[in-house]
RNA sequence: GCGCGGUUAGCUCAGUGGUAGAGCAUUACCUUCACACGGUAGGGGUCGCAGGUUCGAAACCUGCACCGCGCACCA
């Protein structure tokens, strides 16, 4: 800090200090470190992603987590990294495809456009690592990792196979939610109801009797095997309400509650569907159902049953054995089922035509406006259509364990409402739908061939025989048969059974139909995956949820499976910091991978990982969203979403930190304001100007404070330092981060810079004025020895002050703090690995002890004169109102001591007043009309002869008196009622008759005043 | 429907039973030699409503209203 500028300049700071820290490896965790260990795994932004508000508030809160435990004297590891965001790069890389060469990825095919996604990652990826680094993070670089590096994709298909051996992997014909756009399959987590305004339609069906119909269960609607001379069109209809007439082509019932007394008789009988309207009679006929889902209340009590395209009309469908009549594509458009108009329409439109031919046949009754809840694809924002699909499941592993971690507390939420919300989730979990119809991910380590039953037992004899598998590599699965995992048409079987025969045909005898056997191999073994490849097999197409990488974030950034030395330093972390809408998609899913991988919750993995306990992680921290002024959800669609790197670029890192942090309280949602940001630049351009304050004053760094020398003032500063000490501590280990830097903002600025530097300024003559172009220099004026040594004192204290606060603040504000540090030289006594180098590994202040404390004579009785002091000095400016005299000018001052003043004081006083000159004086005699404030340490008048308003100075002080006696009244009130004298606790009732002496002699102090003025 | 937050100064928010607070905004004055990204002094609140507990409630309890969120959903 050789030059120092007026205001605080960011921009040449920054980088060179981040610079600095790299090349130094501040951020570099050893896991060969004796100290105490520390651990944070970043919430692994999209590789795609841009910085953007959220991800400054969350990562803002782990690198202070960070730098404060580095300067606790941890071993910090704050582990960094992005994840692959499967649909999202998918989707970006085939916009770029679209717009520059004008291809699909099928175009290109598989290979060639996978290739394109990784030329796209290595050229963008690292756009949000740069983004963090500007922010200040302080990530282990060296540790980043991407959850499809080889390594980590090797730990995500290791993971599969270990479930699927487990039998909790596995894959089923089922109703999922289905993206129409993204064309995938979706779990429920990434569904997001939403209401929406539509319509309620009302149509008639007729009801009609069919004597000698059979239902064929089993049978596609096409198979019925009505005869029309049976069917009788009676002259009942029903009514149906549907918000999706579209669906209609796809309705294989008509269900009523058989406990509904207008319908019950029905059940048995048949409605006519509409919908194709060009189908022959007999194909149009659906069954009335009966089924307790029904509710009567709502509607017309009477569901048209789609179980192709309905979740809870699955259901329905399956319970009551009716046919799947699939009318809608993958891609949302109606199929040839669905009939002439409607084919090849999208939904939405098919859902207008449909009500059109129902209006056109007459059956339209009403279309009432009608607002319901429909869920819509949170990844492209459409709605989702439920679709039967075969897909892979996980069956959640470790629950029970899970579970209870974070309802004993052995797990800690902040804010801990947030258990109560995982606990639920838990409780009612469904199994996770893992595979998505992508091609950029991990793909499923599934290969798979059918074989002819036949051959079953002639050709094939044994398991691995049927697997076409060399000797050699027998062998080697032999060897390492936890590798490989078979099942026949979805059962497990053992690779070295030899009875494939009996196996075969037990699976198959039941039914004479199927002539065909599904063969699943699962497996990551290379040479076993080479072989099948050899032999026609085919690996299953789809690839795995993102997700199921990332809840596996925690350890297998640390090298699991293998058991490195950094799981055994770093697993399992500290804290997590994370927001609370991906608490299902990751934080609870990562604390059963936890579980399941790393301890003891039954795991088929080698002992070595089983850990006592073997949670992620300890405290899961879980920020508020960010929202705009209005609070607005920030959103890419609204605009209102501020770029953090512009305001880096306007206000500097630090201030949109400092900002970001004093107004984000634990667990609230933060209405962001860039006026926030513009008090964390004020914030530390008055840091800044403190410490060039100091600098003004010359001399090296002075280490020794000298007890004798120390002022009330000093007292006063070190014992509100001490007090802020305590509170960012306690703060910072409550998580409270709001209210750290609310508790370090009134330190600096509102004891420190307001009241203590002004003070000081009595004990540091001024400098010699700078000498008037032209003229001679002003020559240095000789300070007396003890001034001069109560300068060095002075300076000392603020020294101590200054380089106690710079390091309370760095975890906070990195950048300016490690510039002080070093500029102010309160580096160099310190030893490397201590602040010497760095204000990262300086250590964290601590409060005073009681030695400390006594060996400066800091008893609390100094804040409480010190006070005092000060309060005489603000009614003492106040005084100035009444004259109408400006804050600049120069006014002398008299005071009447009431004790004895020691001119120090004295001199603090006259400084702090801004006064020309303050007489002491013990017999002074004020004319009449003479402002005057009284404190218990004496009278101040501010002799203004004649100058004030003093009608206008009567009132306002009338009105003070007038508040006071109020003020008296009440607690005399307290006072004189015996339940509250008996019952309240004695400190209580002292600090109420103190509270009443105090009002009293503000009392008799303002009455003075307004008696002095006549 | 179930659950969870919130409601305090114009705005954004602190405040876990004992004198209602901060920042911003605002008013007046001030470029005084660390800082106008600043200083000094001020104005501004029956703490959403109604009950209850208590000597005492912004805080605890009950109910209600409104705002927001999550989960589950009815076609």
């Amino acid at each position: 800090m050789s030059e120092i500028s007026k205001a605080y300049e960011p921009q040449s700071v920054e980088d060179k200090w981040y610079d600095f820290w790299l090349k130094q490896g501040c951020f570099t965790a050893d896991p060969k470190s004796a100290k105490p260990a520390y651990s944070i795994v970043i919430p692994p932004p999209n590789v795609t992603g841009m910085l953007h508000m959220g991800h400054v508030l969350n990562n803002t809160i782990q690198d202070i987590l960070s730098r404060k435990a580095r300067m606790d004297g941890k071993e910090v590891l704050w582990l960094p990294g992005t994840d692959h965001a499967g649909i999202a790069t998918q989707v970006m890389v085939e916009k770029q495809l679209k717009k520059e060469e004008k291809k699909s990825r099928h175009d290109l095919g598989r290979e060639e456009f996978l290739k394109r996604v990784w030329v796209w990652k290595e050229k963008h990826g690292d756009i949000i690592i740069n983004q963090l680094k500007k922010l200040g993070c302080s990530c282990d670089w060296t540790r980043e990792r991407f959850t499809m590096d080889p390594e980590y994709s090797r730990c995500v298909q290791k993971v599969f196979v270990e479930l699927y051996k487990k039998g909790l992997i596995y894959r089923g014909k089922r109703m999922v939610n289905w993206c129409p756009v993204s064309q995938t399959a979706l779990s429920d987590e990434e569904v997001e109801m939403k209401p929406q305004n539509g319509f309620m339609y009302h149509f008639k069906v007729q009801v009609a009797d069919c004597s000698g119909a059979v239902s064929a269960p089993n049978s596609a609607v096409t198979d019925r095997r009505y005869n029309e001379s049976d069917i009788k069109l009676t002259d009942t209809w029903l009514t149906i309400a549907t918000t999706r007439p579209e669906t209609i082509p796809g309705d294989t019932a008509v269900a009523v509650n058989p406990k509904d007394p207008r319908y019950a008789a029905l059940v048995g009988k048949f409605i006519v569907r509409p919908l194709p309207a060009e189908l022959p009679l007999a194909q149009k006929l659906i069954p009335i159902v009966g089924d307790e889902h029904v509710d009567f209340e709502f509607g017309t009590g009477v569901l048209k049953v789609t179980p192709a395209h309905d979740k809870a009309d699955f259901d329905i469908g399956t319970r009551h054995k009716l046919p799947l009549i699939e009318v809608i594509n993958a891609d949302g458009t109606m199929n040839t089922l669905a009939g002439g108009p409607l084919a090849g329409l999208d939904r939405f439109k098919a859902r207008k035509v449909a009500v059109e031919i129902l209006t056109e046949q007459g059956v339209m009754i009403e279309a009432k406006p009608y607002e319901n809840n429909v869920g819509f694809s949170q990844r492209a924002d459409v709605p989702i259509e439920p679709r039967l699909s075969e897909q892979w499941f996980l069956k959640y592993p470790a629950v029970p364990e899970s579970k209870a971690c974070v309802a004993d507390g052995r797990m800690k939420f902040h804010p801990d409402r947030w258990a109560k919300v995982y606990d639920h989730w838990l409780t009612n979990i469904q199994d996770w739908c893992i595979s998505r119809q992508l091609w950029w991910g991990h793909r499923i380590p599934v290969w798979e061939r059918t074989f002819d039953c036949f051959s079953i037992g002639s050709v094939y004899t044994s398991v691995s025989d049927l697997l076409s598998i060399s000797a050699k590599t027998q062998e080697f699965i032999g060897k390492e048969s936890s590798d490989v995992v078979v099942s026949i048409d979805g059962k497990q079987v053992t690779t070295d059974a030899k009875k494939l025969l009996d196996l075969g045909l037990e699976l198959n005898k039941t039914d004479a139909e199927v002539r065909e056997i599904k063969v699943q191999v699962c497996t990551i073994n290379p040479k076993v995956i080479s072989a099948l490849e050899l032999e026609r097999w085919t690996q299953d197409s789809d690839v795995l949820d993102t997700w199921f990488s990332s809840w596996l974030w925690p350890f297998a950034t640390m090298g699991w499976p293998e058991n490195t030395e950094t799981l055994k330093k770093f697993y399992p972390t500290t804290d997590l910091v994370t927001g609370p809408d991906i608490i299902f998609f990751w934080v609870a899913r990562m604390i059963m991978a936890g579980y399941e991988f790393m301890g003891e919750a039954e795991s088929a993995l080698p002992k070595k990982f089983a850990l006592p306990d073997a949670m992620p992680f300890q405290n899961v921290y879980f920020t508020g969203i960010i929202r705009d002024k209005q609070g607005r959800k920030m959103s890419k669609t609204l605009g209102n979403s501020p770029d953090p790197l512009v305001l880096i670029a306007q206000y500097g890192a630090d201030a949109l930190r400092f900002g970001t942090m004093r107004s984000a309280p634990l667990g609230q949602d933060v209405l962001f304001d860039e006026k926030d940001v513009e008090l964390g630049r004020n914030f530390c351009n008055k840091l800044w100007n403190a410490c060039r304050f100091r600098q003004m004053q010359g001399g090296e760094v002075q280490g020794e404070i000298e007890r004798t020398l120390l002022t009330p003032d000093d007292k006063w500063i070190l014992l509100k330092l001490d007090a802020a000490i305590r509170e960012v501590t306690i703060a910072l280990n409550e998580y409270k981060f709001s209210e750290a830097t609310a508790a370090l903002y009134k330190f600096f600025w509102s004891e420190y810079c307001d009241w203590y530097v002004e003070a000081s300024k009595a004990s540091l003559p001024r400098p010699p004025a700078e000498a008037a172009p032209g003229e001679a220099p002003i020559a240095a004026v000789a300070l007396s020895p003890e001034v001069e040594a109560r300068k060095a004192n002075t300076i000392a204290v603020i020294d101590f002050v200054l380089s106690h606060t710079i390091r309370l603040f760095h975890p906070f504000v990195p950048f300016i703090t490690e510039e002080l540090w070093n500029g102010m030289g309160y580096a160099t006594d310190m030893p490397d690995n201590q602040g010497g180098k760095t204000i990262m590994n300086a250590p964290w202040p601590l409060p005073f002890d009681e030695d400390f404390k006594g060996h400066y004579g800091l008893d609390d009785c100094y804040v409480e004169m010190t006070d005092t002091k000060y309060e005489l000095v603000r009614n003492g400016r106040d005084l100035r109102r009444a004259g109408n005299i400006q804050a600049a000018k120069k006014v002398k001052y008299v005071f009447k001591p009431a004790q004895h003043l020691t001119p120090h004081d004295a001199e603090v006083i006259k400084l702090l007043l801004n006064a020309e000159s303050l007489e002491v004086n013990d017999a002074y005699q004020p004319p009449k009309g003479t402002p005057v404030v009284a404190s218990p340490l004496g009278e101040l008048f501010l002799p203004l002869e004649g100058l004030i308003d003093v009608a206008a100075e009567k009132i306002r002080l009338t009105k003070e008196v007038e508040k006071i006696k109020s003020e008296i009244v009440k607690v005399e009130q307290k006072l004189a009622n015996p339940n509250f004298t008996t019952k309240v606790p004695p400190a209580v009732l002292a600090e109420h008759e103190q509270r009443l002496v105090e009002w009293r002699t503000r009392l008799a102090h303002t009455q003075a005043s307004l008696e002095a003025l006549g």
